[in-house]
DNA sequence: GTGTATGCAAATTCTTTGCATGGAA
DNA sequence: TTCCATGCAAAGAATTTGCATACAC
């Protein structure tokens, strides 16, 4: 049996077994690794980098290499089905990965704690259709990323920079305490 | 000792001279090596990567060394000094420096041809607003990243993709014409 | 059956670290 | 004269490649 369209169209926008159809189009075979580490990326919830993903998928599969992630992360990159981030270096050099399921977003990083919130709004639809019609370009796709402190992070912050005014400049000098 | 990035960064814009006194105020040393990469970093306008500092400061000074072109960059970046760029990795997965000079601005990157431009827009300006008043979030530093063809690339890519389909599907079959 | 995808080992790329020496303030 | 900064060598992190085997279609 099979069900009729419910919801309006962009609600069903590329769900979980969207994922797989393009992928099968494109004559991409889905694999026991491939079929992990997409449920992985898209039941997360969270900005996986190559190497978190990999030990979430050896829970499921011992013999499942890291390179078959790094594999399985630039196919889908190339073929527009995730988005790769850099969250401001925050955690090093690495990469990490998010669908394109949802809406587009600016990724919002704390550079103290590290959390990182997601940022919806107008000003990537409207910079689009301004560079689209400026420069004719043809975006396709865009990354916002924005860096600072979070609201917590802010108070904690001004308390070490106190702190750490008071052990660095005990006398007017420039010499430790102790030592 | 040198201190780090503190303030936002509107508190931290500064003509292009000023870049040695903000230095020389958190005690940093202007070295020989040092100047050399200052003035290539100021002066190049392009956004050059690592190798490429080293490679165009070793022409003014053959001693001088890679890891003292990382370290500088590093110190320059964590001063708030340059931004740090990945233009969205179409060269590779190296990161690209710019001065802190200049406005606030999106990097358009061609994802053909790898062309640069620069997008001076409010986009940012409003988002930055946006992001403080609704997240309390004290913002250090943005980067906004647009990847896709310029109006050159469309062209050339429209051939390409036209010229492959005429190859790869010679007879409604998947072989090819010869072989 | 056929040809793509995987696993393994090794290589590559980009960047950092330890330590003795050099040099800016 | 005092430390910070540099150069050198070596290590480290992240990612890619070559090739024989495995397995999805």
């Amino acid at each position: 049996m099979w069900h009729a369209l419910v919801l309006p169209l962009s609600e069903y926008r590329m769900a979980q077994t969207d994922i797989r159809d393009s992928l099968r189009e494109r004559g991409v075979r889905l694999t026991r690794q491939r079929k992990i580490l997409l449920d992985l990326i898209d039941t997360s919830g969270e900005h996986l980098d190559a190497e978190q993903l990999y030990q979430m998928a050896k829970k499921r599969d011992v013999k499942l290499n890291r390179v078959t992630v790094y594999r399985t992360l630039k196919m889908l990159k190339q073929g527009g089905l995730v988005d790769e981030l850099d969250l401001m270096h925050y955690g090093g050099d690495q990469h990490y990965y998010e669908t394109r399921l949802k809406q587009e977003h600016a990724h919002i990083i704390c550079l103290r704690c590290g959390k990182v919130e997601e940022f919806f709004g107008e000003h990537i639809q409207k910079m689009r259709k301004q560079v689209e019609q400026n420069l004719g370009f043809q975006i396709l796709l865009t990354r916002t990323e924005v860096g600072g402190y979070c609201s917590n992070c802010q108070i904690l912050r001004a308390r070490e920079v106190e702190q750490a005014r008071g052990t660095e400049l005990p006398a007017r000098g420039r010499g430790r305490t102790s030592g």
